[in-house]
RNA sequence: UGGGGCGUGGGCUAGCGGUAAGCCACGGGAUUUUGGUUCCCGCUGACGUAGGUUCGAAUCCUACCGCCCCAGCCA
């Protein structure tokens, strides 16, 4: 426990790497991060960043930044800058590890080449609707180009003239021989390059042909040594390809594919398209407004490359979709900020206090710690106390709730690092309106409570921005009315106050430097607009405020829950139709679901599954030649011989009917427990062989004899005293525990049955 | 509709035939010159459903249900 702190979650690529390194198919790892410079990188990428750099660093290997820059229409030098700005601000290094795809070009080409050769590819000069036309439908296949069984020469020629320029863009492109009926579409003749007559912000005009993405990419991998090429869900129809390629071509290297689920974030969106959307159109100020979820505005907005990384540790790597609070980003961002933000207080909509007891142009200095004393680090400023202080205007009330800690007429507040003031008078305007408070200082008062303040004399001015989240539902892309994500736009996502007032010591603020506006939130200074003569600060987040949670408490829950979307998608073929089909087409495999069910007695699902296929059949009747009990032997097929197989076919075990048949009958005969019998089986379908000498072999005949299991009871109980007395006091579930360490103990030898009964036995006394 | 994936408390995850665990959120309490922080306690019960195998199933088998992805010359 003490050093499983740092230790990184456990997830199922670590798994994948640790055996790949393990069973010696790699003895590095090397990762990648491949973004495509068509636009900023945002938290998602982040995830994927902190996954690749990651896993890198963690196996002693290393990750390439890779620039996947195979589409010149739509990607950007600019853009390029401002990944490599961003990957290094997380806080990852590449070293001499920077690719681009466009490195491997000639490479890429000459593969191509190589698959026309091998009659794997050819040109098509079908245009974009008719290619899409003939590719069919998801449950129609489609049709071959006519252009599909040209010659190797002429698809050569056509391919180098397409390189030469010779076609203007969209004549024709170049297409992987794939399967035109293949369920999966991705592997209906896939095109691997198209022409584009575009300048490219690396190769200028040195190409006019580009290569795919399902084609490019595996190529990337392999040229660049990739083991483990990590990308998100959707690509998984895309693996198909991805193998294709790489074993079609003479690639150098076989990396390979693996998926994982991309983030998701409530309040905000984090698809490409929809970003593009929002800056386009205006709805914030630029990619890097502090309201958008890209790297260039969380860090404009004050989040730390630490939070980040905290957070993106924090919620996993997985297969399942799913969608993590806000709340939670926000949280890591407050764990790191509490130790590092410098306090100061600001008053952002202020009433003005007179401290009538207070003489005239006295100014009193108070010393005030940077850091409270929790989190233990040093340093301070003064605030000059006057006569006359700001105070929040939130922070008085005429007629206090039950529970009000502020200040109230007659009550009494200490102000932060200075004296206790009670409350004499309120001073109004004609319209109601309070302007001012008159307090006497009493620190012989009881304060209520603590209020921030700022000296009215002495105070800065500033602009303050309070930055809250962009949108106003938890799911602005999955509305169930599918209404546009803009509709959702939280409209006080910004709020700016013009003319805050800040202690003095905030003019001495250095760029970029975060700080804690007590009792408020932690902001940093605008990098862009922010300067010394005009300062303007950006809220990154609130102060978690229980205070505010108990007065909202009613609303929020009031929204409608909107009723979920009774949307019933057709299901896919089950594997109960797979082998419905091949019985109709077997004539012999109908007789055996009828001889199994009428004359064997099987119970309809069981016959059904034995008779999907000959093999499994096969081996159920070479099982019952052997053992003639028709339910053991159908138990020990179903269950164990099925999931042993996966989804192979059963022949493919080294398992001979016979020796199942056996092995069925020496657990029928107590000659083994079927715990044993599983690691018997275990050989077997390992291996293949004869269970009567693996059982000899491996010493594991059954024990039955009540002395031996009682001794081992003994030890058990002996071992683990806090448990027994837990299962005495009355815990139960215990009994599950004790049966696993006897039947450990035992080498899975003990008979279970007697065992059970001499276990409770032994716990009862 | 063919195919590929995914279902563990309110949210995110661990688990790999043997006591269902952690973080976040939530509720209480203590400390506190930030209604912050920190620390305790609680969250008596979450393995999509139904069958089956097993002494024992979140884990293995079967069926069903729900959700996501694929028919760009985007990635």
């Amino acid at each position: 426990m003490s050093t499983a702190d740092d230790a990184p979650k456990s997830n199922f690529l670590r798994q994948i790497i640790d055996a790949d390194l393990e069973s010696g198919r790699h003895s590095q790892v090397v990762t990648r991060f491949p973004p495509e410079p068509n636009g900023y990188l945002h938290i998602g990428h982040a995830k994927s960043i902190c996954l690749n750099f990651g896993l890198a660093r963690d196996f002693g290997g290393v990750c390439h930044l890779r620039m996947d820059d195979t589409n010149p229409e739509t990607e950007e030098a600019e853009y390029i800058a401002g990944i490599e700005r961003d990957v290094r601000w997380l806080g990852f290094e590449w070293g001499d590890k920077l690719f681009h795809a466009s490195d491997f070009f000639e490479e890429m080409y000459a593969f191509a080449e190589h698959l026309v050769r091998a009659g794997e590819a050819y040109v098509d000069h079908l245009d974009a609707d008719a290619i899409s036309d003939y590719r069919g439908t998801l449950r129609e296949a489609g049709r071959p180009s006519p252009y599909r069984e040209r010659s190797v020469d002429e698809n050569l020629d056509l391919l180098r003239r397409m390189r030469a320029g010779e076609f203007a863009d969209g004549t024709c492109v170049l297409r992987a021989k794939g399967d035109l009926a293949s369920p999966n579409m991705k592997m209906r003749d896939p095109l691997l390059y198209r022409i584009r007559k575009a300048s490219h912000p690396r190769t200028g005009d040195t190409w006019c042909i580009y290569p795919m993405y399902d084609y490019a990419h595996p190529l990337e991998d392999a040229l660049e040594g990739v083991t483990h090429s990590i990308c998100t869900l959707e690509f998984e129809n895309n693996r198909e390809i991805y193998d294709w390629v790489l074993e079609h071509t003479p690639a150098p290297a076989r990396p390979r594919q693996y998926e994982f689920a991309r983030l998701n974030i409530t309040y905000t969106v984090l698809s490409k398209r929809k970003l593009l959307q929002l800056v386009g159109e205006g709805h914030v100020a630029g990619w890097d407004d502090p309201r958008m979820p890209t790297l260039a505005g969380m860090r404009r907005r004050g989040y730390t490359p630490e939070a980040i990384r905290t957070f993106c540790e924090a919620v996993g790597v997985t297969k399942t979709n799913s969608r993590v609070d806000m709340e939670r980003l926000e949280g890591c961002l407050r764990d790191d900020l509490n130790h590092r933000a410098p306090r100061l207080m600001a008053v952002l909509d202020p009433i003005e206090i007179e401290l009538v007891n207070r003489p005239e142009g006295e100014v009193t200095p108070l010393e005030a710690a940077s850091f409270p004393d929790d989190v233990g680090k040093p340093g301070s400023r003064t605030v000059p106390l006057g006569r006359r202080v700001f105070i929040e205007r939130s922070d008085f009330s005429e007629a206090p709730p039950k529970g009000w800690r502020r200040l109230s007429p007659g009550g009494a507040v200490r102000l932060r690092y200075g004296p206790i003031v009670r409350c004499e008078a309120v001073v109004k305007d004609a319209d109601g309106v309070i302007t001012g408070l008159r307090c006497v200082v009493d620190d012989d008062a009881r304060a209520n409570g603590t209020l921030h303040w700022v000296p009215a004399e002495a105070a800065v001015r500033a602009e303050v921005r309070l930055y809250d989240r962009l949108f106003s539902v938890e799911k602005p892309d999955q509305d169930p009315a599918g209404r546009d994500p803009l509709t959702f736009l939280n409209p006080t996502s910004l709020v700016v106050v013009k003319d805050a007032r800040l202690e003095p010591a905030a003019a001495l603020v250095t760029p970029a430097t975060h700080v804690q506006f007590e009792r408020n939130g932690y902001y940093v200074t605008d990098c862009v607009d922010s300067r010394a003569d005009a300062l303007v600060f950006n809220r990154a987040v609130t102060l978690r405020d229980s205070w505010a949670r108990k007065v909202e408490t009613t609303d929020e829950e009031a929204a409608a829950p909107v009723a979920k979307k009774a949307d019933t998608r057709p299901q896919k073929k089950t594997r109960a139709q797979v082998r419905e089909e091949a019985r109709a087409r077997d004539a012999e495999l109908a007789a055996r679901l009828t001889r199994y069910r009428d004359v064997l007695g099987l119970d309809e699902s069981d016959a059904d599954v034995l008779t999907g296929d000959r093999a499994t059949g096969d081996l159920f009747e070479a099982a019952l030649a052997a053992y003639a009990d028709v339910p053991s032997v159908t138990r020990w097929v179903v269950n164990e011989v099925l999931a042993a197989a996966k989804d192979a076919p059963v022949d493919s075990l080294p398992l001979t009917g016979e020796a199942l048949g056996a092995l069925a009958r020496m657990v029928d005969e107590n000659v083994l427990s079927n715990s044993a019998a599983k690691e018997v089986f275990a050989e077997l379908v390992e291996r293949g062989g004869d269970p009567a000498e693996i059982t000899k072999r491996r010493g594991l005949r059954q024990v039955s004899d009540a002395d031996a299991i009682e001794t081992i009871i003994a030890e058990v109980l002996a071992a683990h005293p806090d448990e027994v007395a837990r299962y005495r006091e009355g815990n139960q579930g215990l009994l599950g525990f004790f049966m696993g360490q006897v039947m450990r103990r035992s080498g899975g030898k003990a008979n279970p049955g007697l065992t059970r009964r001499l276990l409770q036995k032994a716990l009862a006394g």
